[in-house]
RNA sequence: GCCGGUGUGUCGGAAUUGGCAGACGAGACAGACUCAAAAUCUGUUAUCCGCAAGGGUGUGUGGGUUCGAGUCCCACCACCGGCACCA
């Protein structure tokens, strides 16, 4: 009989369906395992080849951990608000929930072509209401808490979607999203105090396992310093504060520069002389995208204060003041002391400017480039610093400027709170009214959900409101605090919000009191295993974290952490290595594949093209490979014989391979598994028959990778009862795992001269002199002093002579 | 510039963490089957010298440690990802 994988996957899709044996348990006396993928947002595009590598790999996980005793947890839903489905509503005139149903039903009906084994019963979507009535609920949590507060800003602003975006989502001065220019607006936003967890985000990256790459990316972007505050006093009297990390070089400051937007300038309009020529700077840096004042980076530009200067607080020495747009408002003090002997960037500028530049750090050529080294230098010119290194001045002028109270030490963060309102419509309204007399007011928690309004057009707007604006009816309502007039708030969040939380949902979907019970969110917290792209890192995976952190705070939820374990796959390219992409023609579409060759074909293919941390360009070639394999597993069904157990011939071969399979599962060595798999199968091969019992521990082993071919063989063959996922993970004894005999190498001076079958257990001395005995190697040292003599067990002797 | 990572046959990639480099798959070549092709099966496949037995050389480059280095150390080169005027 020929592998037909149509019928066969059909069938067993049906029945893991209709039988549930899917279906985690909220009330199980087995330990609990929650396996999680990140959910996918239901594009027009239909399902890309690389969803399922992450699908399949946690679907192994699952598979398996069932199989070993425990209650699994593996589910799925949608994060579907955003913007390609709210566009694709406005140019087809369709309503994006239409199209979110749409895409959603296709999504589905190609993740069950996969046969993954998610539980269906729990899949979520965070546009329905009964959903999103929680992301409001958790807002207004943090809205009472004054974690979420209002604020008028710069922000960036997309031009092409029209919507404000959060710095996360800006990507070298352009829209993630959309590639388009993004330009500074002032705008009055909705903001999380996610700053306000900076350091709790660092402290309890301690608390779990995470890849080193992707602790490293949240600690940068988080961008912790420590250095100090100190105090400048003007030539107005007043005072000019600046952060530094280097209050070492305080002796060596020969000037000041403030940001162009610093609010002490307007402060000292009437004393600057040059208040034209400062306006007209200010005003250019104003026009200047982030991209473009990031661009000119190497050029540095600035207008000296003639007006106002300032004193070094510990030589006294009048020093000038200068705005340059090299100095960002946004972080630290908006103003820095300049010391150019020891700072590039204060070094370019002085050069331009002609400032005086004073070595205070010994070591470089000052006049050459600024020396920054931290770790040789001894401080000179520096009144009660000299001698010191640069530790030793750091510690003593942080307290000489504390104990004259004009500075202090200091921890910044590069991180920014959240920027969480967009003017769209396909968002979850933000569940706060605006009343003239009360300010900004929640809704009551019974009135949610605060429904998304239907309207005419979704069209963004030019003035940047949200399309929400429009509806007078829906906007227009009653204050909740004292019943007057109030207008609704108009702008939605963005799609980083249901994302934040839609892990705690999945253990609990169908609760209407709560966005999940306290005994389940016991029972299931925290997430074992998060599989997820690495361009979430510095998004989703940080943002989530910081709710998780607040809801816990307020007691939600019972621990700090959300997940306890994150890996994160490659990307799948085109077969020319290049990222898949329609321009690029390289796109393969997943539809085929299961139909040509079947999801086992697929599922097995994806795991073996290579390491899965690590991006691997797809193979048309390679998936043949798979398929040719998946049918020398159903040809195994010709060569049965009658003989019971595992023949001693394959023993140990089985043995080594429960093992390996197993481990490397656990690993995520998803390819060496498999190539372990394909091993076992040329030895079974080599044997010209299989015994069922052989083929029942290879039908388990192979069943977490292949799930539609190892069921129908072992219902077809009989091989047990129930269903292949229903039986217990395969067990290997230790002591089968080793040959009895092996072939160790004998090396002479490091190089192998002889191979040499011994017994596994022999030891040292006989292991040399059988070396020795041999043919080649007497001929080798004969006549030579032996100087040393290593025995590795099992591996090697090398014998070294002269 | 800073942080993280990678570099191995024709290709995707293995190598129990210092112990026989190239597992497994793909591709290629040869053979069997076939009228023929596909499919399937068998064999060969890092490279150089040699008819062969055998030997030499080989994991980005240069050095080092070691009986022994793809693996450890130092310096460098190339590529990928992230951050970037963050004081």
């Amino acid at each position: 009989m020929k592998y037909d994988h149509k019928p066969i996957e059909k069938k067993w899709q049906e029945k893991w369906e209709q039988s549930g044996v899917f279906h985690a348990s909220n009330n199980s006396d087995k330990p609990k395992y929650y396996a999680l993928v990140e959910f996918p947002y239901p594009s027009g595009q239909g399902l890309h080849v690389g969803h399922p590598r992450s699908y399949t790999a946690l679907d192994i996980i699952a598979r398996k951990r069932r199989m070993q005793g425990y209650n699994v947890l593996y589910p799925i839903g949608w994060d579907a608000f955003g913007l390609p489905t709210e566009n694709f509503a406005i140019k087809n005139h369709v309503h994006p929930a239409e199209v979110t149903k749409k895409n959603i039903a296709r999504f589905k009906q190609q993740l069950q072509s996969l046969g993954i084994s998610f539980d269906w019963s729990r899949e979520i979507n965070t546009t329905d209401p009964e959903y999103y009535k929680w992301t409001q609920w958790i807002f207004l949590q943090l809205f009472k808490r004054g974690l979420a507060y209002k604020k008028e800003m710069a922000v960036n602003w997309c031009t092409s979607c029209k919507c404000v975006l959060a710095n996360e989502e800006v990507v070298n001065g352009v829209c993630e999203r959309c590639g388009s220019e993004v330009i500074r607006k002032v705008k009055s936003q909705w903001m999380l105090k996610i700053t306000e967890y900076a350091q709790r985000l660092i402290d309890d990256l301690d608390l779990v396992d995470y890849p080193e790459r992707v602790k490293a990316q949240q600690i940068n972007w988080i961008g912790r310093s420590t250095g100090a505050e100190v105090d400048f006093r003007t030539t107005t009297g007043d005072k000019l504060t600046v952060y530094t990390t280097r209050p070492d070089t305080l002796y060596g400051v020969t000037y000041m520069v403030v940001s162009p937007e610093h609010p002490m300038l307007e402060k000292w309009a009437d004393k600057l002389r040059n208040m034209e020529e400062i306006r007209a700077y200010q005003a250019e840096a104003a026009r200047k995208s982030d991209f473009e004042r990031t661009e000119v980076a190497k050029d540095k530009t600035g207008v000296r204060l003639d007006g106002v200067s300032a004193i070094n607080p510990v030589t006294g020495r009048e020093i000038p003041i200068f705005i340059s747009d090299y100095v960002l408002v946004s972080y630290g003090t908006g103003a820095i002391m300049a010391v150019p002997a020891h700072d590039t960037r204060d070094w370019e500028f002085a050069k331009k400017f002609g400032l005086p530049i004073i070595e205070v750090v010994k070591g470089g050529d000052v006049q050459k480039e600024a020396f920054t080294d931290c770790a040789t230098g001894v401080m000179v010119n520096s009144g009660i610093l000299d001698g010191l290194t640069v530790e030793e001045a750091k510690k003593k002028i942080i307290e000489y400027l504390t104990e004259k109270e004009i500075g202090h030490s200091k921890v910044n963060f590069k991180l920014r709170d959240w920027v969480f309102s967009r003017q769209r419509y396909w968002g979850e309204p933000i569940p706060i009214v605006y009343c003239e007399k009360c300010g900004y007011v929640p809704l009551p928690e019974s009135e949610l959900p605060l429904k998304l309004p239907e309207v005419k057009s979704y069209e963004p707007t030019d003035n940047g409101e949200s399309p929400l604006a429009c509806m007078t009816d829906w906007v227009n309502t009653t204050c909740p605090h004292c019943g007057g007039k109030a207008k609704r708030e108009t702008d939605t969040m963005p799609q980083w919000a249901g994302s934040s939380w839609y892990f705690l949902r999945y253990m609990d979907p169908h609760n209407s009191e709560a966005f999940a019970g306290k005994d389940a969110l016991k029972y299931w917290t925290p997430v074992d295993w998060y599989n997820g792209g690495m361009e979430h890192t510095t998004l989703h995976l940080l943002y989530s974290r910081f709710w998780h952190k607040f809801l816990y705070d307020i007691g939600e939820v019972p621990t700090p952490e959300p997940y306890a374990k994150r890996t994160s796959h490659g990307m799948i390219l085109g077969e020319n290595g290049e990222k898949m992409s329609k321009s690029r023609g390289n796109v393969v579409n997943p539809d085929e594949i299961v139909d040509t060759y079947g999801a086992d074909t697929m599922r097995l293919y994806e795991m073996f093209i290579g390491d899965f941390e690590k991006a691997a360009p797809w193979s048309s070639a390679g998936i043949k490979g798979c398929r040719r394999f998946l049918e020398r597993y159903w040809n195994l069904q010709n060569i049965l014989t009658d003989e019971k157990g595992v023949r001693k011939s394959l023993e140990i071969a089985f043995n080594k391979t429960i093992k390996k399979v197993g481990e490397d599962i656990e690993a995520l060595k998803f390819n060496t598994a498999i190539a372990a798999l394909m091993a076992l199968m040329n030895d079974i091969s080599d044997a010209g028959s299989i015994t069922s019992d052989e083929l029942k521990i290879y039908t388990i082993l192979l069943n977490p990778f292949a799930p539609h071919v190892t069921e129908e063989i072992w219902e077809t063959l009989q091989l047990g009862s129930g269903m292949v996922c229903q039986q217990e993970w395969s067990k290997y004894d230790e002591a089968k795992c080793v040959e009895d005999t092996i072939e160790i190498a004998v090396q002479v001076n490091g190089k192998v001269r002889a191979h040499l079958s011994v017994a596994a257990d022999i030891e040292k001395d006989a292991a040399l002199s059988a070396a020795k005995a041999e043919e080649k190697i007497a001929a080798e040292i004969s006549g030579k002093k032996i100087v040393k003599e290593i025995y590795v067990p099992g591996k090697l002797v090398n014998i070294v002579a002269k």
